[in-house]
DNA sequence: ATGTTATTGATAATGGATATCAATAACATC
DNA sequence: GATGTTATTGATATCCATTATCAATAACAT
């Protein structure tokens, strides 16, 4: 098959001395191309259309090494199945959270008062991993309650 | 069967219209003995010495009514199955946020700095509730990364 | 004590995710 | 550009947490 040329993406595989395939690059496309949270099967379905002999395997195993990477970042919103977004796609706020309906699942990111959580967020990392020992990687901030259509369902 | 004569819990059963059940008492009393936060099989498992004929769906259903009812929190700490706790227990931090491990799922409760967060969580209810008109009832806070244990045998 | 009906639990089924393994394609080397 | 090595793929089977079904049972209002 006809290699990619070369892309946003060489060197980042490169240095993980990973090959940059074909589903590869169709996956992290599809991941640059939209702002939703997608699931590993809504982004099998994306890709099929532009090559039909994607496996649903290869996007899940994909999707892993692209958490492992870096590259893509692994959300739960509690409706059972993993959802996956770039980490860094223009015209998205660089670091954000998100707010979740628990009923209909819908994902808002927002990233007011970023500074004030990021600043918070630091402080608590120093003095949990002092106290704990813990070597901190990451956080989850996520707020959780009914968006405007799901809470207008439940008035009637 | 031999009803469950009054308990701390009678109220709050009789209040939702439920039957407050042996099955139930049992997973209620199993859940304020531990500072674990148990996964709907390991409630079973320290059910069942008590009560042999407890079902494992009565455990998961049991476990959805009490969430359902605010008496007990469900966690998701990223090891593909949902784990609980109560919502007040006796010597647990009342409000507390959760410290994992990614690697052995290992779970620390902090309470450290906590009217700090709850100030900034409140206030960022309050902008995020009227800039997407979301009616928020929760938040997810959590800290990811490696205990010392698992931060020993990555060195090795 | 009795009747109604919520609840239980054995069983089967669902659905997201992973293990297996022969076929294939990426790419380092020439 | 051709070649060989080997990482990667994808069809298939399987795993495992959780849910659906439904007849039997137990809670509790009367
Ligand atoms: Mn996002
Ligand atoms: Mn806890
Ligand atoms: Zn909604
Ligand atoms: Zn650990």
């Amino acid at each position: 098959m006809k290699q990619v040329r070369s892309s946003e993406w060489t060197g980042a595989f490169k240095q993980h001395r990973l090959r940059l395939t074909k589903p590869r690059q169709l996956i992290v496309d599809v991941l640059g191309a939209t702002s939703d949270h997608l699931s590993a099967e809504e982004v099998y379905l994306r890709v099929h259309p532009k090559y039909a002999r994607i496996g649903l395997t290869t996007v899940y195993r994909t999707l892993d090494v692209l958490v492992r990477m870096g590259i893509v970042s692994r959300l739960d919103f509690g409706d059972a199945r993993s959802r996956y977004e770039l980490v860094e796609r223009s015209g998205k706020p660089s670091h954000h959270h998100h707010l979740v309906c628990s009923s209909c699942k819908r994902v808002v990111e927002y990233d007011d008062f970023m500074d004030e959580e990021v600043k918070l967020i630091k402080k608590l990392e120093k003095a949990l991993s002092r106290k704990h020992g813990f070597g901190i990687t990451g956080h989850v901030v996520q707020f959780l309650g009914l968006c405007p259509a799901c809470k207008t369902l439940a008035r009637a």
